[in-house]
DNA sequence: TAGAAATAACTGAGCGCTGAGTCAATTTTT
DNA sequence: AAAAATTGACTCAGCGCTCAGTTATTTCTA
């Protein structure tokens, strides 16, 4: 079990997604530093010592939970790769870090608690760049090609402006919550990349 | 002592600040779940009972760090301000958030680990959101100012474009460590800048 | 297919240890 | 000599993790 990729028994697996959940839900409202072994235990409803049999440790439990939320990240902005046209599929990768699923309180939080420790664990450090790389190459793809049909920037540079941008404005929701909701993030997103492609406006 | 203004003996203040220091350190180099007191005393070089009498508790000791961390902030882009061009002002201002003393592995982990904690700590979260905003309120001005003479986009969009791709870049510094530095943000956030605004590209 | 045997999944009391915070005693500063 | 600053041994709550025992699930056998 665990990191192995021994098939896991259904029952595994659900149980395993089950406390993942509630590592999510306790790390986004305590906190990384006040995330202990009773509470998520407390939060999923089930014994301490099922935690450490699927997980081995508190650090297992932790790196595991990053693992699935790279693969859920991974997971929604594949789906915006299938687009034909460069434009769209920019738009699509855009748009799916302005999705629901990526901007609650509780996923930011979960990144952002990630990010934090980032420094001092090099494993989550490991997991965070190679998530945002991927992402970024993605962009930068998507990007280049639409740069060569339709013209327009420095791709690189165009890729790595609309990456920050989301980045900075997941930042304000993530700190001022309420005063920045999704739609709001969003629309700023489209509007400063109709600043980057004033040629391309009229289709964003 | 600690949060009142009561004026501080300087036997206090350099003690206060040493202990801060420390407390950047350990922060920076264990992340904030893994600081403990005698951590942070012993980086000190000082006895942990120490700690809680300039500081009364861990929280205590963590917000004022915070505090710290903002006040310097503050004093450096407060120095950008006193142009008088505006688009030097906003040269100034952006350069202020590429200078080494932010970019620093130490800095940036600092950020990162109180907005990490943010969602969970509201005062974290209040301390950071202030900051943030005057920040972010200084650039609006300035952006405002450049706008009314040179002409160029929406100054708030302009604005928030900016200090979102500097937290991107951050994020990237933090993340990327060596292979992004300084110099090559700082010249990616220029790139942006003039992309943004090409009728005065000649001048960034 | 029923039921037994074997394996997998889970429980929760408990252990050792480390953390934050205390305080009487000591040193330094005023 | 009085006040302020510092020490470090100490407390004990709470942490991660263990493990003997229990329950659920799967596999085997007649």
């Amino acid at each position: 079990m665990m990191d192995t990729d021994t098939p896991l028994s259904p029952t595994s697996r659900r149980m395993q997604a089950r406390i993942i959940e509630a590592v999510i839900d306790t790390v986004a409202e305590h906190g990384i530093s006040a995330t202990t072994l009773a509470l998520v235990a407390q939060t999923a409803g089930v014994s301490q010592g099922v935690l450490v049999f699927h997980f081995r440790s508190k650090e297992g439990l932790l790196t595991a939970t990053l693992r699935r939320q790279n693969a859920e990240y991974r997971d929604l902005w594949l789906q915006a790769q299938t687009k034909a046209d460069p434009l769209d599929r920019v738009l699509a990768l855009l748009r799916a870090d302005y999705s629901p699923e990526i901007c609650t309180r509780r996923t930011l939080a979960l990144w952002f608690a990630f990010w934090g420790e980032a420094a001092a664990r090099p494993v989550y450090r490991d997991l965070c760049e190679a998530a945002e790389r991927d992402r970024a190459q993605a962009m930068e793809q998507a990007a280049h090609d639409l740069v060569a049909i339709y013209g327009g920037p420095d791709a690189g540079l165009l890729a790595r402006a609309v990456d920050s941008m989301t980045d900075g404005l997941w930042l304000q929701m993530h700190l001022h919550g309420a005063r920045m909701p999704r739609k709001r993030a969003l629309e700023q997103a489209l509007a400063h990349l109709r600043l980057l492609m004033p040629h391309l406006a009229d289709r964003i």
